[in-house]
DNA sequence: GTATCTGCAAATTTTTTGCCAGTAG
DNA sequence: CTACTGGCAAAAAATTTGCAGATAC
C-alpha cells in the first residue's frame, strides 16, 4: 500500500542529502523519518517531542536546523496554514490540505486540480509564470460538522 | 472602477465595528484604510509603518489588536504565505494569490475555482464539510521569469 | 459616566545564531 | 584529518498581555 518504508526512506534521505553536499546524520534520519511518516501534520516542537523519545539528547534547534535542511533539500514542505502555525509535511504525492475552523485539525485531501483548472488559472494569472500551488481547504471535519445541513459555496480569499 | 473610495469605506467601518460591539477609533480606521487599499498585501509592520506617519503616536501593538479586530470583523484576511510571512489583505472580492519565488513578491490574481472544480474538492474530501478555500500559486512573476521558456506542469503541494 | 481603547513596556512564543566539542566521510 | 554537525544557551523576531490614563458614545 505504501510505497516507502523505513528502509526506503533512509536510502532517498542518504543520496538527497549527499547529493546536496550534506552529511547522513542519526538526528536528521530521526527527524525525517517522523516528517515523512507522520500524517498529523507537526509543528516543529512535535516534531522535536517526538523524536527525542527516540534520540534523547537531540535539541530544538537541531530539529529547527534538520527540518529546514529537509524543506531545502525538496523531502519536506512547511506549511503555513492560515491560522499561524507552521507545519511540516513529508508526503509527496499530490494534495490538498483541509483545515477545521472548529477544532484546527489539519488532514490531508487527496487529488490536486484538474488540468484545465490550472490551464484557467495560468491565464488568470497572466503573466506571472504559475509553477505550483497549495490549496488549503477550511470548514469543518467530520467530528465538528456543526448542525448546519447545507454545503452552500465555498468561496476564494 | 473602484467601487470603494475613502468615504464609503469608513461607513462600511463605522458600521461593522458597531455591530460587533466595538468603537469607532482613529487608530482602526487608518489601519482599516491602509490594509483596505493597498494591494502590497503588508506584515503588521508594514502597516504599522505606513500608518505612523498619518497617526503618529500609534503603537505596533495597537496595530495588531486592530488587524485582528478587522479578520475578526471579516474587513481583512490574514494571510500565511508558505514562505513564512504573515500578511494581511483587505480585499473583499474573491481571488488567489501568487508568490513569486525569487522576489517574494506577493500579487492578487483575480477569479475563483469553477463550480466544478469545488464540487471535486468536496468530492475528494469526503467527510470533511467544506466551507471555503484559499490558494497560493507559486511562480515567478514577469520581473524575474528565468530563461525557461516552457510551462510544464504545476503541482500540488 | 463608564465601558472600551490606546500606548507603553514587559512577557510570551517561535525561530535563529554563535560557539566549541564531537563525528562523518 | 578536516569540514560539517549537534547541543547549549543566548539572541532575535514576532506577537500578546497587563495596566493606567484617555476617549467614544
Amino acid at each position: 500500500m505504501k510505497s516507502s518504508n523505513a528502509k526506503f526512506d533512509d536510502l532517498v534521505l542518504r543520496q538527497t542529502l549527499q547529493e546536496n553536499g550534506h552529511r547522513y546524520t542519526d538526528q536528521r534520519a530521526a527527524v525525517f523519518k517522523h516528517v515523512a511518516r507522520s500524517r498529523v501534520h507537526p509543528t516543529a516542537e512535535d516534531v522535536f517531542l517526538d523524536v527525542r523519545t527516540e534520540v534523547p539528547g537531540i535539541s530544538l534547534a537541531t530539529v529547527y536546523k534538520s527540518l529546514e535542511m529537509l524543506v531545502n533539500c525538496g523531502l519536506a514542505k512547511k506549511l503555513n496554514l492560515d491560522d499561524g502555525s507552521a507545519r511540516f509535511c513529508g508526503r509527496t504525492e499530490p494534495h490538498h490540505h483541509a483545515r477545521c475552523l472548529a477544532c484546527g485539525a489539519l488532514s490531508d485531501v487527496p487529488g490536486e486540480l484538474g488540468d484545465s483548472e490550472v490551464a484557467a488559472l495560468r491565464l488568470q494569472a497572466k503573466t506571472f509564470h504559475l509553477v505550483g500551488y497549495e490549496l488549503e481547504l477550511t470548514g469543518y471535519c467530520s467530528d465538528c460538522a456543526p448542525s448546519m445541513g447545507n454545503g452552500a459555496g465555498a468561496s476564494a480569499n
